[in-house]
DNA sequence: AATAATAGTTATATTGTATATCTATCTGAA
DNA sequence: TTCAGATAGATATACAATATAACTATTATT
């Protein structure tokens, strides 16, 4: 046990950054996330795709890629991987055959519901002592500075 | 051109994840960070090292490793970098032989300086529509994220 | 019909991060 | 004092995430 009173590391300066404190909170939410989706089989990447798929079924693999900021050859091992555990399936698509139709499973949607309990719970958990109205105002923040860098 | 109204991709679902909209922030917000910061040779890790050094001279590598979250091997490659580029200089800490105490040059001070400055006009740039009461809030809340996840 | 563009794929490169092990040095207990 | 264990830094390596180039099949354009 150690009982030495270290010398305080000042982050003053970084913390002037907007970037640099909502990366660190980042970091902090997602810590427990691959624990949290692993007994589902899902990765944080993968949970992101099929949650994506759930809400909207039939989308190609080029608008989801899209959609997720991920390059589509990155995708692809992404969409293997849930197709594997059989929670998506791909269709080809009558009016354009080059592109695939991604559909959630009975399975996956069950899976996804499970899942989304499980990271809401954990969440919950990790922001319980701030406030909620406090939360909601960071988190609409949030999505202006994401809203902001597409419109402008 | 494509005037085509694409059909919308909806996140709804994503969103209600305080995680979600930290880390599109977070992405969104260090965008442009590795231009921003080429000029002076640094990159997103090398600054906040270097701004870290700055602030706190003398403190050694372990320290910085754990500042940082940063695993002690990679970090090596990025006091190296700094070293190299007379950023910073290693010298022997006479009460532990086995520490370098970590010391910015005049170089390192005046580049650190102008890096910030850099930064800070690039995020002022991209939160000039947001409004800075908000700004500062949702700042508050991510700081406390992290200081939850520590005290608790 | 010929040309260009797109969807998905494959292979590969690059980067970021994690683990194991080494030397040198320091600390603490016998 | 000596020896076991811990720590600082470094090296090598492994693994994961992300990015780029080029390919096939199909569709759109001229």
């Amino acid at each position: 046990m150690d009982h030495t009173v270290l010398a305080h590391i000042s982050d003053e300066t970084l913390k002037q950054f907007m970037g640099y404190r909502v990366r660190r909170a980042s970091n902090v939410l997602q810590t427990h996330l691959p624990g949290t989706l692993k007994p589902f089989g899902l990765r944080m990447i993968t949970f992101t795709a099929l949650v994506l798929i759930v809400d909207n079924p039939g989308l190609s693999q080029s608008r989801l890629a899209a959609a997720m900021d991920v390059e589509r050859p990155n995708l692809v091992v992404i969409i293997d991987d849930l197709e594997n555990r059989d929670l998506i399936i791909r269709e080809r698509v009558p009016s354009d055959r080059r592109a695939y139709a991604l559909t959630p499973t009975l399975l996956g949607r069950r899976t996804c519901e499970k899942a989304i309990a499980a990271v809401k719970e954990n969440e919950q958990r990790m922001l319980q002592n701030i406030g909620q109205d406090r939360i909601t105002l960071a988190g609409d923040v949030m999505s202006q500075i994401l809203e902001e860098s597409k419109g402008g």
